[in-house]
DNA sequence: GCCAATCTTGAGCAATCGCTCAACAAAACG
DNA sequence: CGTTTTGTTGAGCGATTGCTCAAGATTGGC
């Protein structure tokens, strides 16, 4: 007996995460997600509650995607760093695809966002923490499968990976060639690999 | 003849700088400024002409201090490889000092500033190329001094240099243990002092 | 066809935004 | 003292902000 609902929420929510990736939640206004959802201000408030809680869906949802194709390119290579070295090497190409923004979503929001959108802000710290938890995993194994040498903390592992990748999505979102990028995501790489040391026999 | 000037302009902008440092530009509102600068619309607007103007002079003020540090750590060490690792060394102290914010204010901008605010965006953007040039300068010097391989580049160390600094200061944006932040630091500028080899004789 | 249930609309609210400008205040000059 | 010059004030402008809610539209069940 409902009247059939005109919009897919999943889409609506892709369109408001792609919008919120760009422009980030200050210069995001609803007049522009009006405009994006093609939706009226009631519309978007009986779906979402709120511009706080929509955002913070989105970010969820980046989140989530992040992971997936993080997991996808780890399943792409047995070898735990080689796995991180070619997601590196991807996001080398983030200057050559059309994204939302160069950066990391959940960067920018960790830097634009203030007391008064606490709630988003611990968020986006949380998904930040799944992320780097992921990696210092693909170093654990990495050091159970002897990649790397004894005294290696995966523990500082993944942090420093996660501090490269911020570094390195943030040089992309520069106006830079994307030569560069690639050049100094080979670099980034080459680093992890070199911590590779030769399996004891 | 003119009426003496209550407010110390140098001043003024500085106590600007830190608002917008920490907060953000888009979060930045004119009674936020008028209550830290202790100034009505009119004379913000006398003296600077615009919160955009207002910014665009914080962004540069910043980054001319920001030079500054750079360049006295630098001037400590004989050693253009030690400065460099002093200077990410010194980063990982971020969470021990009060201030505006951990992450770097040109960062901050890039990722958060639009089609809007073009002008200040490409302010920003150029004053990174400096700081960049600045680390490629150094890294010109040890290969000079032969602390740098043959086959390395200046270039991409530069910018490999500005990727972990502005990695490093997002960590340190986050909600994390000031240990964890020297840790990282600490790893950084080993990679750094890694690269020295033994002078040839 | 009518009712009940749900989704959608859009005018418009109160608050805030960046900003203007006529009036005033304070100093240096004669 | 009066004039000139310039810094400062603050009421308030037009625009925009996030958001509400009564009214209308669209469905399935009876």
């Amino acid at each position: 007996m409902p009247r059939a609902t005109l919009h897919n929420r999943q889409d609506s929510l892709e369109r408001a995460l792609h919008l919120f990736w760009q422009k980030g939640f200050h210069a995001t206004s609803l007049k522009d997600l009006e405009r994006v959802l093609d939706m009226r201000p009631g519309s978007i408030y009986a779906t979402f509650g709120s511009k706080d809680a929509l955002f913070q869906e989105a970010l969820e949802r980046y989140a989530r995607l992040a992971l997936v194709e993080l997991e996808r390119i780890m399943a792409e290579h047995p070898s735990p760093l080689s796995g991180l070295a070619a997601y590196l090497r991807k996001l080398g190409g983030l200057r050559d695809s059309e994204v939302p923004s160069r950066a990391c979503m959940l960067m920018k929001s960790l830097l634009e966002l203030g007391e008064r959108e606490q709630v988003a802000l611990s968020k986006a710290e949380t998904l930040l923490v799944a992320m780097e938890q992921r990696f210092v995993e693909r170093f654990e194994a990495a050091r159970d499968a002897q990649e790397l040498p004894a005294g290696a903390d995966p523990v500082r592992l993944g942090r420093r990976m996660q501090a490269e990748v911020m570094g390195l999505r943030a040089f992309a979102q520069r106006d830079v060639d994307s030569a560069a990028v690639h050049a100094l995501a080979e670099d980034m790489a080459d680093a992890i690999e070199a911590l590779r040391q030769d399996r004891p026999h």
